[in-house]
DNA sequence: GCTGATTTGTTAGCATGCAAACGATTATTG
DNA sequence: CAATAATCGTTTGCATGCTAACAAATCAGC
């Protein structure tokens, strides 16, 4: 026996839920290294993202294409507006909605964070050959894909 | 071309960093939801699965064992002390140590917490094959060691 | 033994992620 | 058309994870 308690720290260390939560600690801190330059954390490059690649979208759609709950949108939104990176404005066609828009320093901004995001991605997988950087991508997207639905917040990948 | 701002959305769903954040985040409604009837968090199981481990540990060396910074701890600790799940007292040999311990209740509690974890554990795995769930926690495993010191939160883990 | 550096716990502050609630607007249904 | 339901953005509140700063205690080198 390892230890009198019977507890195996071991077995919990193994757990994927630990193993999960420590690598996500160690992608954002990786990220946002990377992007110190342009000062962008994951959530705020994937928005922009988002937006470059669908310019009129409201606030709720794109929280779904993120898998944000839309107060997090809504706040990140408003830091990227007060950097003037974005514009919002209230939808004409549904004044429920707001139109969130890229701007011309947005768009610029996101072409320089775009090889720094790529740059992050090398460096979090350098302990990865080729074939074990594929082979976790589709592990993940299986867990993803099998259960999209226990998450709190709905995901909606734009086509 | 897929769309006319050549921002190719496909890329950033197929990031490691966005799909880790999606997991962890499927992974942590999985487990709260697995474990409700206890209310316990992720973060609260480790520390009191670590505590059974190290039955007079000070906060820090916690806080290590679990890769949180020592704030985290602190919060989780005192919201455990305030269930009477756990103890907190200043250490004799080192007047700057608070020594935790585990109380009867907090013990009681874990071992129920340990049979629903491991629901958990099954639930998140289910999408895979029990192949791809050793692959997976291999790959992370590969991740997080070999880019431990890129964390901000040090990981030392114990035995 | 003493001074300076390090460690420990703590507070305060900020960003992230969630739930609950609310007014305003639009959709649905009778 | 009217009434109900659903959606959108927003505010508020709470838990999490981090940084920076601080006092107290311990350790280091001299």
């Amino acid at each position: 026996m390892e230890n009198p308690q019977s507890v195996h720290l071991g077995d919990m260390y193994q757990r994927p839920g630990f193993l999960l939560r420590r690598a996500h600690q160690i992608s954002a801190a990786v990220f946002e290294n990377a992007c110190a330059s342009v000062a962008l954390t994951q959530a705020q490059y994937g928005a922009l993202m988002v937006l470059a690649h669908e310019p009129k979208i409201d606030q709720s759609r794109l929280a779904r294409a993120l898998a944000f709950d839309k107060v997090t949108v809504l706040r990140v939104l408003r830091g990227l507006q007060e950097r003037g990176l974005i514009q919002r404005s209230v939808s004409a066609s549904d004044k429920r909605q707001m139109e969130v828009k890229l701007t011309a320093a947005g768009r610029r901004l996101l072409e320089k964070a775009q090889a720094l995001a790529h740059d992050a991605y090398e460096q979090l997988m350098s302990p990865l050959s080729l074939a074990q950087r594929v082979q976790l991508i589709e592990l993940l997207q299986a867990l993803n894909g099998g259960l999209c639905e226990k998450a709190k917040a709905p995901f909606l990948p734009l086509s």
